[in-house]
DNA sequence: CTGTTATCGTTGGGGCATCCAACGGTTCGC
DNA sequence: GCGAACCGTTGGATGCCCCAACGATAACAG
C-alpha cells in the first residue's frame, strides 16, 4: 500500500468523528444535487415542511425543522421571491404569517425531492437496503437520545 | 400545545438528515467536553494526529485529518502558543515545518482523549456495545465510499 | 377595561467550521 | 537552468448555530 496519510486511528475510532465525516459527505452530496435546482438544504427542508404541514406560521416551521427564526426569515424570503411559497398574514392571528406552498413550489419540491433521494442513494450506495434501515434506526437513537414517547417537543 | 413540531416525515426519512442531526449532537457533546480543557475539536484532532504520527509537516497533518491548510495554520499556532507542540523548520526540506508533540502536549492529549471518549460514550449511551460497533462499521462505509485505491487528492 | 405577560416576525450581532484563491519561498523533474 | 509542483501563509466567502432586542399583536389576570 502506498503511504496514504491515514487519519490517526485514535481519532478515527470515535463515533463523533466518523459521524462528522459521514454527515459532511452527505451534506456535500445533497447540496450538490440540490444546487441543480438552485436550491439549498435548508430551503428544501423548509419547502418540504410547508408542503407537508400545510399553511403554517414561520415559528412553527422553524421548530419543525430545528432552525433559528432568524434564518427562517431569510429562507422564507428566498422561497417567496422565487414564488415557491406564499406568505400571507393570518387573519385569525395578525402576528403570524401563514406560509403555504404554491403550485410552482409543489413542482419544484417534487424535483428537489428526487434530487435529494438520489443524493442519499449515492450516499448509501455501499449499503444494502437492510443495512441502510439499520443505519437509520441506529442514527435515530443517537440523534435523539430520549425519544421514548416522542410526543414531547423534540427540541434538540 | 397539542401540535407537536415534529420534523416532517419526508425530511426525517433521509439518511443525510439523520446523519446531520446525529453529527450535530456528537459535535456538541464533544465540543462541550473538550472545552473543559480549553480545547476544540480540530485542535484535539490535530494534537492526536501529531502524537500518533510523530514529527510531521503541516500539509501532511492537514491531509490526515482532512482540514484546510489555512485552518491548520491557526490550529498549530494555538497549539504552539500553549506549548503543546513544537514547530521547527525541517532542515531537509526548508519548505516544511516539523510539528512534534511536546511533553505537555502528551499530558494534555491524555486528558482530552479521556474527555472525548466520555463524550462519545454519552453520545452512544442508548446503544449496546455491539450496536455501537455496528454503527461504526456502517458509518465507515458511508463516510469513505471508495476506499479501495486509497487515492490521494486529499478530499473531494 | 387596564396592565402584564407571552408570542410572532424581524433585525442585528457573534462564534465556529468549511472551503477557495492567491502569493513568496522552496524543492523536484526534465 | 527552468518550469512545475509543493509548502506555509494570508485573505476572503459561505453556511450553520445561538443569543439579544424590538414593535406589533394576542392571551390572560385583575
Amino acid at each position: 500500500m502506498a503511504e496514504t496519510p491515514y487519519a490517526p486511528a485514535r481519532i478515527r475510532a470515535l463515533p463523533s468523528w466518523l459521524l462528522g465525516r459521514a454527515a459532511a459527505r452527505g451534506h456535500r452530496l445533497v447540496a450538490e444535487a440540490l444546487a441543480e435546482e438552485g436550491m439549498r438544504m435548508m430551503h428544501h427542508a423548509v419547502l418540504s415542511a410547508v408542503g407537508e404541514l400545510g399553511p403554517v406560521s414561520q415559528a412553527e416551521l422553524g421548530r419543525s425543522v430545528g432552525i433559528d427564526p432568524k434564518d427562517m426569515v431569510a429562507v422564507v424570503n428566498d422561497l417567496q421571491a422565487d414564488g415557491l411559497v406564499t406568505r400571507t398574514p393570518d387573519p385569525r392571528d395578525r402576528r403570524k404569517n401563514a406560509i403555504e406552498i404554491s403550485a410552482a413550489g409543489e413542482r419544484t419540491l417534487r424535483r428537489t425531492e428526487k434530487l435529494g433521494d438520489r443524493a442519499n442513494d449515492e450516499l448509501t450506495a455501499g449499503l444494502t437496503p437492510a443495512e441502510r434501515e439499520q443505519l437509520m434506526a441506529l442514527l435515530a437513537r443517537v440523534a435523539e437520545p430520549g425519544e421514548a414517547g416522542a410526543e414531547q417537543t423534540g427540541r434538540e
